[in-house]
DNA sequence: TATTCCGATAGTGAC
DNA sequence: GTCACTATCGGAATGAG
């Protein structure tokens, strides 16, 4: 199976046939899969299964999607929407159990991605991680660059004029393609970036810095409680 | 010492003081030190001397010398000329006991030098060398692009129009430096390279054939001279 | 924008 | 066009049977 097309295999396979090394949850509508190459320390894809009247051409891309039955379309998206918000909830859970603190997360498309089947990006705003190589891959997440679009703001474009919504679904790849080569800016502090390598270390910087702000705010929670208990034990 | 002065440095040192890892050899006029990072199997630059009335800064590169006193820089050329002949019959009968067979030799300056003082290259059409390393290198020295300038022809110039000796002496860098960039071709077949590894495997090629070709002629002789002495002694 | 591999390309720093 | 180092950029293959 070609890497090019590996997310469709998975949605068009039943999910008690998929490994739990790649499958982490699913629901009627969706599967829920690992990022094969997370770029966070959190980071899922959400595939809409393909189901009646809808084949899998249809859920090749966004564009493809939006520029199909638009009815059709808002009901998948939203469908995800959905799914999301609960990963979400198992996400910070699973935040507060390993790091004993919630941090920011992400819900997601892609402007022009390059991999096959509709995928929505769920990952934690660190972005920490060795797979992190290069520009595209940061810039691709980017919060304020255009490239990542919400998934809210994707749901927008449902309610809002039709001739914004034909604009938007238009998603031409060279545009998006673009913003992917402009230069490296912390989504944080918007500092200027020199490379990669820069980058990284300045992200890994401000996610230190947030685990310290974060840890601190815990312990003083914890002497708070202490010190409220010792006035009733009093 | 910075790696762009060296070579001056080396042209105001008393060639006593040089180390023999370093000179080769040296005349009243001249010095001969092998080549830092040789392009091919030998590699030689020769450096002229700095004497009255000339100073280092008239020696620079090639163009300042021929901007400056035609007749100076006509003597100076010529008598590198010079040091190179001798220095060729020496390499001749270098190949002749190392390798049993002589193969050409190119003596030429650079179009755009990067290194400060003027050298004249000495070095073997092999072009077989673990120091050529990029398309600069190789078309620095390809002797039909028009950056490596055969010393004779430099010398023609002196004896050309006027006009035609200006045009010459402009040595623009620009121009010289847009060579350097263009395809990779085979001096010997004309062969387009795509790339640095193929050429480098293409030049062993055509210096494993030439190397085979001289062997075959060396046993041919022997065996010509076999018979000759064969004939004597019946 | 899937990764990985290979190689070309670009900027820097050397002293 | 000095080298060596680091990093970016650019194309091509990639799997499965």
């Amino acid at each position: 199976m070609s890497n090019l097309t590996i997310l469709r295999t998975y949605a068009l396979t039943n999910p008690s046939k998929l490994p739990p090394s790649v499958l982490f949850s699913h629901s009627p509508t969706s599967l829920t899969v690992y990022d094969a190459f997370p770029k966070s320390i959190f980071h899922f894809l959400i595939l809409p299964r393909v189901q009646p009247p809808l084949v899998a051409s249809d859920l090749s891309d966004l564009r493809k999607l939006l520029n199909g039955d638009k009815e059709r379309a808002k009901e998948v998206i939203a469908a995800l929407s959905e799914d999301a918000k609960t990963l979400r909830k198992e996400i910070e859970e699973e935040m507060l159990s390993r790091y004993g603190f919630k941090w920011g997360i992400w819900t997601g498309f892609h402007g022009a991605p390059s991999m096959d089947h509709l995928h929505l990006h769920v990952l934690s705003d660190d972005l920490c991680s060795d797979r992190m190589k290069n520009k595209k891959h940061y810039n691709s997440f980017h919060p304020k660059l255009g490239f990542f679009l919400d998934v809210d703001e994707v749901l927008s474009w449902f309610d809002a004029e039709p001739s914004y919504y034909s604009a938007m679904a238009k998603l031409d790849t060279k545009h998006y393609e673009a913003m992917l080569k402009t230069d490296l800016v912390c989504y944080r502090c918007n500092a200027n970036m020199k490379n990669i390598p820069s980058l990284k270390a300045h992200l890994q910087e401000e996610w230190d810095v947030e685990t310290r702000r974060e840890k601190a705010k815990m312990e003083r929670r914890r002497e708070m409680e202490e010190k409220d208990s010792t006035k009733v034990t009093e």
